[in-house]
DNA sequence: TATGAATGAGAATTCATTCAT
DNA sequence: TATGAATGAATTCTCATTCAT
């Protein structure tokens, strides 16, 4: 593994080979987005990176665990940007709404996000299994959603025993699932699913569900 | 397309010729199933179906015009199924709950279709597209989910407004997100979510929150 | 071998028989003409020829046998077409212009037999050693040249000494060489052989030649 | 394109490397030579040039850019050859004579530039037609045999009005056919024109042909 | 006389990875 | 830290030919 989440690099390290390594993986995680870790090609990844086919070996052994740095990369991104979102400082329903309305729009804006965990879950997950880092990154979400909920629930807006989990699954799936399969939607429905009328009209659509459902009647 | 949908043949044919050509048509959803579309190999689709790998040539061209045959035979029978749910003889709020709850169960019963879904929108969706047979069989449920929504409307149970199509979108979402990637959520959240109870659990909360949308306050 | 050289058909066949040869024969000459022995399909003559591909192996065997015949009807044709001149009735200079002529046009109009004769020599002439009916049907225009040679030479038109062999070979390497490699010469000179006017003038540039040759100063 | 014109190397390459390449363009010359650019196989390629097969596509991509640099090659070597026989400085009726011996020992001795020609001419010339490289080095035979031909008409040994093209297509072609076809000729007129009697007696009449035809009677 | 189904042996090409420097 | 050369094992697809009726 070429990078550690530790913030601090233990050993400096020359500014051209750190460069190399980011460019590595951004160019895999394009590479594998577009056509999925069993149609990435190493030798296209070493061209968009613009690096040498044996650089890649050099610093990330094989295809697989560079799948694995990019995974994780993705991971660290999105709870980074969850994070900022300060959902602890908000009004329960605005946390959930401000959540949800995240949630779509960041995976409008990195669709790569969406096709690198499809590819993760159709080799069942076996990366995400060896990888020591993401578990502890990603519960701290489901425990702010958890104060929010008990938060409104207190305050008698929210309707109580509401899982956070499920309601960030719920959250999640409702845009994931018409992001990622907007072109079989499309196709089987015969309308353009990604207009900004669309986009608009979906988005809306989401907040009612999950506060139709949060928010007591 | 080796099988039409006319119920009559056209021309009597070998029974060995149909009974090769479902055999294929098996072996080859399981096959890509499995590894998506790149990852599917030709050598095990014939081996699985126990045929000379040169027939899948005969009879469907290429690989891709068999995964097109695939995705054809998988969308024509997941309509089936839910037409055969006869959604317009249930009261409104029942057959809500009875198309939700047979999404979960089809898609945790027919895990191969979501993987298949997800090959092809990786691939653009460009299958689909070459597909005329796949729109037309389509277009009947959200009609019927929209006569469904106008009746609930009508007696006063239903709120107005609901886009059929949003609403369709959103029940698949639901349970296909949890099911598509239970892989990377069991691994980032460190829960089974594949347990009789997590499914169960699962399930009712998509009712809620389906009908919780749905239904008047 | 299907079709005889004898005029009569020893026995009465079914005309429908008779139109499936010809119309397999006629595919496979074109087949064979148009991509050489090696490069040419089975399935493509079956195609051309509006038959069913079992049917080829019904009549002609194989693929190597259909091409002796496609090559035996080639030779039998253009030398019909030399017995056609009647060089004998002409007078000698007369005679070597016509036929010289003949030849080119003939080549301009049939290029499927350059490259059949092309194919047949890359593969070292082994199907023309296995036919017996070639070599007498090709005797006797060279018989017809030696006369025509001989009446010149002693009417003190023509040199002596001509090999009416290697005046045949001459005369048709001349028109042969410039048709068969027309898209080579043209590439690696920049010229468009083909034009009327082009192949006029090689027309008369070998007329030149060869009279050239065979008039006495 | 592998192997620039360009006399200094760009870039200092591993001798394994050039030589690879070598061994790579004689094998394949020589395979598509007695088997045509269809009838080729790349496995024998390697197998002749004694490296990995692979490593043909490392260095030239696919079978038809191999094809492409064969032919290239091919057209360098003969008219180097050529370039060496110093037509510009012999009489030129010596001239002409030399080039005809040449054209004729040249291509015996090269029967794979024959059958590489052949090849290129059955796909239509459209190897030739990508390469930018071969007209530029033809021209200049065109140009040195005009001025020979200019020579001999100045000094009245020459008729005058003969076109260049046209008679280095007829020297070429009265050699050429009788090789390149002395398959089909020896089996349909049941001679054996290999023979070194016979070799002897042809290349003494198509110099006579020749010199028959551009000298003044 | 005619045909649809089926096949084994190969064909070009691809790909992740390693070697050697 | 970086790179060009090299490779073994696959992978899709092709093709002449035969089977069975």
């Amino acid at each position: 593994m070429p990078r550690a989440a530790a913030p601090t690099p233990p050993e400096p390290r020359s500014r051209d080979a750190d460069r190399s390594q980011q460019a590595i993986l951004l160019a895999a995680r394009d590479e594998f987005a577009a056509h999925g870790l069993g149609g990435a090609r190493v030798d296209r990844i070493a061209e968009r990176a613009g690096v040498n086919k044996r650089l890649i070996y050099y610093y990330f052994d094989n295809k697989d665990s560079l799948f694995v740095a990019v995974l994780e990369e993705a991971y660290r991104q999105i709870r980074d940007a969850e994070r900022q979102l300060h959902l602890a400082d908000l009004a329960p329903a605005d946390a959930i709404r401000k959540l949800t309305e995240f949630t779509w729009n960041y995976y409008l804006e990195h669709p790569e996000f969406l096709t690198l965990l499809n590819s993760e879950n159709l080799h069942g997950g076996r990366h995400l299994e060896l990888s020591t880092n993401v578990q502890p990154m990603n519960s701290p979400l489901i425990q702010t959603l958890a104060e929010v909920l008990e938060r409104g629930r207190a305050s008698g807006d929210f309707r109580g025993g509401v899982d956070p989990l499920q309601l960030y699954i719920s959250i999640a799936g409702l845009s994931y699932f018409y992001l990622s399969n907007k072109h079989t939607l499309s196709a089987i429905f015969g309308r353009n699913l990604m207009s900004a009328k669309a986009r608009s009209e979906r988005l809306s659509h989401i907040c009612d569900v999950v506060l139709g459902y949060v928010l007591r009647d």
